[in-house]
DNA sequence: CTGGATCCCGAATGATACTG
DNA sequence: CAGTATCATTCGGGATCCAG
């Protein structure tokens, strides 16, 4: 994800750091807690362990994001979201979520999608 | 901006209405009340007609904005947010903007870009 | 060996310049 | 202004590497 040199506002520097793909679902699926690579990559259908790690990476480095590597046996990493920062972000996508639950009802399409969303408000 | 087929939640969908480069900053601009193509042309610094009309049309498709044409002469039109979408959103636009503004201090550039940043919060 | 992370490359999409 | 061409970015597959 490459940023701009110039913003007019920044509002646009915000929202280029969470503009791809996967960003928004990664996010919410954090909010309900910690959890590990593997387990977002069964929640998150259709993504894969690649487009998780570059979405994750970008999302730690602008600061929404945060790991924690315990080491020992198995393996084991976990991501959650910063404080402030991430819950913050998590504010403005609940509005978005909002607005796009009144927009399928108003259009009919609305079981069609709230069906396969399998992460909880 | 083409939409996906599918969404696993409708949070993305409305992400991807507002994903394109210069959506936010209309948006943002539009809060301020009702203008004209040419207005908010000058008011956005670095778009061109062609963008700004191309992103007007697509945010009109999804129902953040409308238009009135006032027939007479100077032909004139202007635009605007709907309610409740378009209000809706500048709520999430709103704390993304918090956002910016605390990261850029943190980070000391605070200055550079909020200088810029000819339209008032 | 297992789960986490990176690299390379082609295909699809977005932004902008150009043109009529 | 709309249509097309061009250029930059992003997406995603697959191979590969690294660390317990």
């Amino acid at each position: 994800m490459k940023m701009r040199e110039d913003y007019t506002c920044p509002l646009e520097l915000v929202h280029d750091m969470i503009k791809g793909k996967w960003k928004p679902i990664i996010l919410w699926r954090l909010r309900l807690g910690k959890t590990s690579l593997s387990k977002l990559e069964q929640d998150i259908q259709g993504i894969t362990q690649k487009m998780l790690l570059q979405h994750l990476k970008e999302l730690m480095e602008y600061g929404f994001v945060e790991k924690q590597t315990y080491s020992g046996y198995p393996l084991h990493v976990e991501y959650y979201l910063s404080d402030p920062m991430g819950k913050e972000i998590i504010e403005a996508l609940r509005i978005m979520q909002h607005i796009g639950i009144t927009y399928l009802e108003k259009n009919g399409k609305a079981e069609e999608l709230l069906k396969k969303h399998i992460i909880p408000d």
